[in-house]
DNA sequence: CCAAAAGTGTTATGCTTACACCCATGC
DNA sequence: GCATGGGTGTAAGCATAACACTTTTGG
């Protein structure tokens, strides 16, 4: 059997870098965030960005996103985990070519989930989505993170996802917000219930939910496994 | 400012190949089918894949997997191309450690669009989705296929994309069979022609098709934009 | 009793689906 | 005149969207 000459070059020059970066989305205090790090190298030193790095020869481009993701914000949970897109132009990294593959990860934050230490060199925050920071990267980081958010709404619209979100218990107006965070618009009160409760999603729990005003019943998912609807919202 | 270790380190040991492979369809004869090659290499050689190759320093993904499309197989046009999925599990080519994007494609079979001579030694041929042969790599190119057509499926629900396979000029029961072929399944005729026609997509044009019975109003698109509709079928 | 948020039904509209017969042509 | 595919309308059921007031609690 011949050669396969097009492998032989390609090991020959192995100069192509493949990265992974992981855009991490949470619900805090009725608004949408979105976790970033600050960098600690150029380029873009001392800017804000989506974490995330190079993938090594040893571990999948999950499990790279993943450990990235925990070496630079501590967070080493996640409820959700998906594929977003993999960015290959020719020119997007000045020191070399990469080939980067965004994950798109949910996280629950009703556990008290602390980040990587400020005073660390690398600083990681929670940014509401309508209110980020300048990015590094140019224009690139920015629309990854709206196609984040896009495929986000799409999840939302299809797919049970949003408890991926949700703590263990919560009321259906907690719910509602969280979908109206995403959406970006309001949802009607009676209409949204309605819905939710006919899929036969939640169930109620036997306790209440005290705040201000009335209190509030608390429901917690049947399952959590991801599944299809033709439209919830 | 120091140093970043991380690049450095993978920038030491340029060990991770990227592959981009192409699924590509097409509407032949009322059928759906899709172009695959017979490997002249190992791993698989002589069986059939997907097309596909390594990713040069100088192109990007996309340029990538059109390239190899034609080298491979002699198609040169397309009329829709979308990313699938980024495949990144350690294991999967035997050889060395690989990265692959996989694209899907659609072209349209109306000029009759000459394939590589199969005297060549990689032979390119149309396997219709629901007769392909066995296929190289184990599951892996079966699961990427899969995918693509589930996809492919997908697109056809909420977007125009259909136009992509249909030549310039067609009758509305090509269209009709094609999304038949698409989805797996039979839709009613008086539906699908008020649905269809209420969107707006079409035009009549001043001709008809002369086949067997009755001859048919031939239609032409109006734009082939891809757009998203609330639910086509 | 006041503020705050929870909770609750009905109606109109539009979309989806199911369904059967006549039409125009070539042979 | 017959075989072949082209072309047409209506009614029922279902999902969506719009809309406002009462309830329960804490202070």
């Amino acid at each position: 059997m011949s050669m396969d000459k097009s492998f032989k070059k390609a090991t020959e020059k192995w100069r192509l870098l493949v990265a992974a970066d992981i855009v991490v989305f949470s619900f805090i205090k009725n608004e949408l965030n979105v976790l970033l790090i600050k960098r600690k190298f150029a380029p873009g030193a001392g800017q804000w960005a989506i974490p995330g790095g190079f993938v090594r020869e040893t571990e999948s481009l999950e499990e790279a996103a993943l450990r990235e993701l925990h070496e630079e914000t501590g967070l080493s949970q996640h409820s959700y985990l998906e594929q977003l897109y993999t960015f290959g132009e020719v020119k997007r990294d000045p020191r070399a070519r990469v080939i980067s593959t965004a994950y798109l990860a949910l996280v629950e934050i009703s556990e008290k989930i602390k980040l990587k230490a400020s005073d660390d060199a690398t600083e990681a925050r929670w940014f509401p989505v309508n209110n980020l920071p300048i990015l590094s990267f140019g224009k690139a980081h920015e629309e990854i993170l709206h196609y984040a958010w896009q495929r986000l709404k799409w999840k939302f619209e299809y797919t049970n996802v949003a408890f991926s979100l949700l703590p263990k218990e919560f009321t259906l107006s907690e719910m509602q917000s969280l979908y109206e965070a995403v959406y970006g618009r309001k949802i009607d009160k009676r209409n949204f219930r309605k819905k939710i409760l006919s899929l036969d999603l939640v169930r109620e729990v036997d306790d209440l939910r005290r705040e201000f005003g009335r209190p509030a019943q608390l429901f917690k998912v049947i399952s959590r496994d991801i599944k299809i609807y033709s439209k919830i919202f």
